[in-house]
DNA sequence: ACTTGACCTGGAGCGCGCTCCAGATCTGAG
DNA sequence: CTCAGATCTGGAGCGCGCTCCAGGTCAAGT
């Protein structure tokens, strides 16, 4: 028998608000999540594991949109190769800010120094 | 006989919209630019060098407020160990950001590697 | 002088990503 | 059974960072 959590009980969990739960499952980058008889929200633990992914690449600065194409390209049927494509645009997004940050932090380093 | 740039030559060389470039003038993050008899803006290279630090930390992801702080611990009276200090503090909140991005990019690296 | 186009100001509008609210329903403790 | 508290839905509201617009002014070519 699998656990399953109360939307409190997830939010808890994963930090994440109980309106922005809501609004990754209605935005389709979450579940649709599992009810009970009554209607309300029953979470797995797959969930859980799946938001974390979510609030992860959302931390990282990624957009719901790219994240609902994240979802797209991993549930619907695709090639592996094209699955690779896409996942590896987005890792080159990633690294370009990456180099965003690196050129902010080296301003400061020289500031830094400058004020040192 | 220093340069003066219209705001078009302006908006061309940093790649600011010229809206976008009165609006940081509002909001305090660059000038005031100076200003023609008639009432033009003239931009001084010292100004498209400050646009460039300002864009720099937009693309970084720092948001106004946090470019409006910038200024003033930059511009106003402040001792050197405070500049230091808040330069310090941002460049570890730019550290933050580059943790998340690498904890984003595994877990593109992992599902890559899955379907590789 | 006239026209054209760049520029001015103040303020409205917009897309994003939540966040909050009202009014109704479900659930569990007593 | 009752009542409080958790959850439901649909939709409004909000802060951010621009972006766009109207109505007017300025500058340069002819």
């Amino acid at each position: 028998m699998t656990t399953l959590l109360t939307p409190a009980a997830a939010a808890d969990r994963t930090g994440v608000s109980l309106d922005t739960l809501r609004y990754y499952e209605r935005e389709g980058l979450i579940g649709p999540i599992r009810r009970s008889p009554g209607g309300r929200r029953e979470y797995t633990e797959d969930d859980l594991f799946w938001i974390g992914l979510v609030t992860c690449f959302r931390d990282a600065g990624l957009g719901i949109a790219d994240l609902r194409e994240f979802v797209a390209i991993l549930r619907a049927e695709h090639s592996a190769q094209d699955r690779v494509t896409f996942l590896r645009e987005r890792r080159a997004t990633l690294e370009q800010r990456v180099a965003a940050l690196r050129r902010a932090m080296e301003v400061l380093d020289d500031k830094i120094a400058y004020y040192s």
